[in-house]
RNA sequence: GCCCUCGUAGCUCAGGGGAUAGAGCACCGGCCUCCUAAGCCGGGUGUCGGAGGUUCGAAUCCUCCCGAGGGCGCCA
């Protein structure tokens, strides 16, 4: 149980002995830590209600809390704020406690069947800094909920069945007609070997989308073949299943560099079979009507005070669509997957999409009002000048060039400083790159899921203050001293009720870990879980100026503060984690 | 036009209805015979965009206004 609960279990006791409503008993870390460690701020609204004068219930409850061993000191505040500090020993207690039960003293959850959505990568595209968002909050959130103890599966939901594709088909004939695919006789096989390399995809892909821009007729053309290849033309999906392969497997490559995994690999194209018995059934059921020969959804409600636009089910060519594949996939996740909570990590800017293919997601039936649908939308990453990040020649910076900057950037920091300086050179390399990654992850998820934020490698990359190299030092120096404790044969001992301030605030510290995964994982907030290890490094690094473990005297509080040092690496290390960020050995 | 998000220190950004609104950077000054100084300590900064409202209490909730960005039927 969490330091928090047990006080707020101990003080809404008080209050309901004093004839209160133990929901004011609710206990929150201080805002005033040189006044008290924790607070309780009940009196206040209890105080209406019942008649009295806050401070007196304040008086009343400091009274009953008083008796309890684990209360140093409870005083009144102000207006009826009651300030609670806790016994050294009781601190101390808890944090053993917390040990032995192991979880970091995280409560168990009922176990829930999640899928995070997040990743959206297109084929023939390689990522680009826009992808980078979506793909490390989703991890970030996808590990969060897995670490609470759901089951968590991730899906890259690739982008593979639109228009894209068509343009892709029409431009690889224009330049190959004689390939067998455009061979509508074509009786088969067709080659297993694909037509184009990826390399070649990404040159073409641009290239294709520029000439439907350019010439309406081939963009008719391509809208005609996109039909067609979702209608199941054999060329075309022969054509585009090569395109599909290739492109995964670069796909995986950068998602890999950038430690994100997926444990699905499924795409838009993948409940295609699912669209017609659907299309027919919401027809047939009333939920889909034709509007200038097209299908809708309607899904405004007479409780809108504002228009929502109704969801396109197919164009007036047949064609479906993104909301389309998006309600398909919806069902066929509750269906084959018994998801019960689906968490779209997406750019903010489609959350009309996601609210109307939510809504019709509800209407129609497809889902329960059992199964969570959440748009977790993410912001867009800008370049210094505030405008969508670009290279220098103005094109998209690919997500690969953009990880190798950041190592680049780190090793000449490293260079500059003379850092790591007796190292092998493979290892220093390795370190920065290691740190290059924690920069960019850190800097990104530092801030708010939603906002958008400039992107400065200079900062993020910087050894001074709140990066993601301060975190990665961090965790070298707590490492490196339980290394040194083994050395000299010293061990993890059980954790002594502290006796500097330094010591209690790391213990303070620690006591907030399982509040703070809460909270991140409620707001699906990565960033509250990056600023509570940075904290937490903070307070290590005090702790580690003041109090020096290895040549203390007293044995037993030196094994107690190994002990310490152990359960806080622990801690940092589930964060880091969390935050899908990994830190080298030493540094 | 309607809808969404944002507006907090010089800069980049946190902030959960509670007390005196925070961090990092930048700037100045200290600390390595000692576990990694990529560290620590000290030094000052605010009309929380504006105006109303709700509340014992508002950066936080509500309304309006100003400013920025984004979205709004057959792209994804």
């Amino acid at each position: 149980m969490s330091l928090l609960t047990e006080l707020t279990d101990l003080v809404s006791q008080a209050f309901v002995d004093a004839g209160l409503d133990a929901s004011y008993g609710e206990v929150v870390v201080s805002q005033r830590p040189e006044l008290a460690q924790f607070q309780c701020n009940g009196a206040l609204p209890a105080a209406k209600p019942a008649g009295r004068n806050p401070r007196g219930i304040a008086q009343d409850v400091i009274d009953r809390i008083e008796q309890d061993n684990r209360i140093e000191a409870a005083s009144i505040a102000g207006p009826g704020f009651i300030n609670i500090t806790v016994t050294d020993t009781s601190l101390a207690t808890h944090l053993q406690s917390t040990i032995a039960v192991g979880r970091l003293g995280l409560p168990e959850v009922e176990p829930r069947s999640i899928l995070v959505d997040y990743g959206g990568p297109n084929v023939a595209k390689p990522l680009h800094v826009g992808h980078l968002r979506p793909a490390i909050i989703g991890e970030s959130i996808k590990r969060l909920l897995r670490f609470q103890g759901h089951d968590v599966v991730g899906d890259v939901h690739l982008g593979d069945w639109g228009t894209p594709m068509g343009q892709l088909i029409v431009e690889v004939e224009a330049r190959m007609p004689e390939l067998p695919y455009f061979d509508e006789a074509f009786t088969g096989p067709y080659p297993q070997e694909s037509p184009v390399t990826i390399d070649e995809l990404e040159e073409i892909y641009p290239a294709a989308s520029q000439r439907c821009r350019d010439n309406p007729d081939v963009a008719e053309r391509a809208r005609k073949a996109t039909l067609e290849l979702q209608n199941g033309r054999p060329g075309y999906r022969a054509l585009w299943q090569h395109f599909r392969n290739v492109s995964i497997e670069a796909i995986k490559e950068n998602y890999d560099e950038l430690g994100v995994e997926f444990d699905l690999w499924k795409g838009e194209s993948d409940i295609n079979d699912l669209l017609a018995p659907l299309i027919e059934r919401l027809v047939a059921q009333g939920y889909a009507e034709e509007s200038d020969g097209s299908l809708i959804i309607r899904v405004q409600t007479d409780d809108d005070n504002r228009d929502v636009p109704p969801l396109i089910l197919t164009k007036s060519d047949g064609a479906t669509l993104y909301a389309t594949w998006d309600l398909a996939t919806i069902q066929d996740r509750i269906e084959s997957l018994g998801i019960v909570e689906m968490i779209y990590v997406v750019d903010v800017r489609q959350s009309l999409h996601f609210e109307q293919v939510f809504r019709a997601a509800r209407i129609t039936g497809i889902a329960g009002p059992e199964i969570v649908l959440e748009h977790a939308g993410n912001g867009t990453v800008n370049g210094p000048n505030g405008k969508p990040f670009q290279t220098r020649t103005g094109g998209v910076k690919t997500l690969r060039s953009m990880l190798e900057d950041a190592a680049a950037l780190s090793l000449s920091k490293m260079d500059a400083r003379d850092l790591a300086a007796g190292y092998p050179q493979e290892e220093r390399l390795s370190i920065a790159h290691l740190v290059g990654l924690a920069a960019v992850k850190f800097g990104d998820l530092s801030n708010h899921r939603e906002s958008n934020y400039i992107f400065d490698m200079d900062r993020f990359t910087s050894f001074d203050g709140k990066t993601g190299p301060y975190l990665l030092y961090g965790t070298v120096r707590m490492s490196s001293l339980l290394r040194n404790a083994k050395e000299i044969g010293v061990s993890p001992g059980e954790i002594v009720p502290p006796t500097h301030e330094a010591e209690r605030a790391l213990l303070l510290e620690l006591a907030r870990f399982p509040e703070v995964i809460e909270r991140a994982a409620e707001l699906r907030a990565p960033n509250h879980i990056a600023e509570f290890a940075y904290e937490l490094v903070a307070a290590y690094n005090r702790f580690y100026e003041a109090c020096h473990v290895l040549t203390e005297e007293d044995t037993g509080r030196r094994a107690g503060w190994v002990g310490l040092v152990a359960h806080t690496r622990d801690a940092l290390g589930r964060l880091l984690d969390i935050l899908g960020i990994e830190a080298p050995e030493r540094m």
